[in-house]
DNA sequence: TATTCACAGGATTTCGAAAACATATCTATT
DNA sequence: AATAGATATGTTTTCGAAATCCTGTGAATA
């Protein structure tokens, strides 16, 4: 469904709103390891995003990710944008060239209201709702 | 969501369904050409789902691919399981290692229902109704 | 101002799905 | 029985996502 930079990207921004804020930054090795994400590849993403002002960022001595108050209040679907494009929203789930209403696959009907479903899903959460959850011990970003 | 062998094989049973019989079996040409499929590949895909009594084969002159009455009324999921097997069906929305009750992912409330959606229309949807869309011309298996 | 820490960014490698190829096997037809 | 036409099967190649490596750049601190 999403990619795995996808994957890893959202489960870095939740873990960057839940644990970092303004005055404290959290570091690349930190975010892998309570992720459970590849250093060097999570890296790269966490560019994306912050080239994309989803995660901001600070350079030097005690740097690191962090996000403030207008961050937290975006949707994941800005991650999935940035990450993978509108593909997952607008394509045919049995994957022909693209999906329209004039020549539908057979399908389509049934599928375009899950499609519709997962654009809700990631529009109406924000990162910091999910990091809520995280906070309240009830979320978790790896497993063990 | 469906990997591509998963999304030809769906088109290619549906398009056997609406165009083959006992009497009438289809080539490997044929379906390629009408579900805009890369043969080798195809043909590697199609002997899966015969292995798994999803269609019928038949070796040799006017030989060729056809589903018997049974076969026509199996629904989709059987595809899904033969080609991906039943990760979409479990996995977790952003790549958790596995999806879990107790340590879920914080869309893992969002993301089940919509996990389990996908497996109602593929468990729904039998591949003669999907075929009987194509014969009446509401459904189409590649564009242009 | 020199040094060190941590992110930024380009270049490269790895790996598995996707695709292509080559050969074997089976069956209707002559 | 020989032949031609079709699927079956094992092997190889291609290609892009995923992951790594290496160097550049900005900022804090001593
Ligand atoms: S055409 Fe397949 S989902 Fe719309
Ligand atoms: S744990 Fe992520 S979907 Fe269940």
């Amino acid at each position: 469904m999403f990619s795995k930079s996808c994957e890893y990207a959202i489960r870095a921004a939740i873990y960057i709103s839940a644990e970092g804020s303004m005055e404290k930054k959290i570091g690349i090795d930190d975010i892998c390891e309570h992720i459970e994400a590849p250093k060097h590849f999570t890296a790269k993403i966490l560019q994306i995003l912050t080239r994309n002002k989803i995660v901001s960022s600070q350079k030097g001595v005690n740097g690191g990710f962090y996000l403030d108050k207008k961050q937290n209040n975006k949707p994941l679907i800005e991650i999935v944008y940035a990450t993978d494009g509108s593909d997952v929203f607008c394509g045919c789930g049995i994957g022909l060239k693209e999906c329209s209403e004039s020549e539908p696959c057979p399908l389509h009907e049934k599928f375009k209201g899950i499609r519709a479903n997962i654009r809700s899903m990631v529009e109406e959460s924000t990162i910091e709702e999910m990091a809520k959850k995280l906070t309240k011990g009830n979320g978790f970003l790896r497993v063990e």
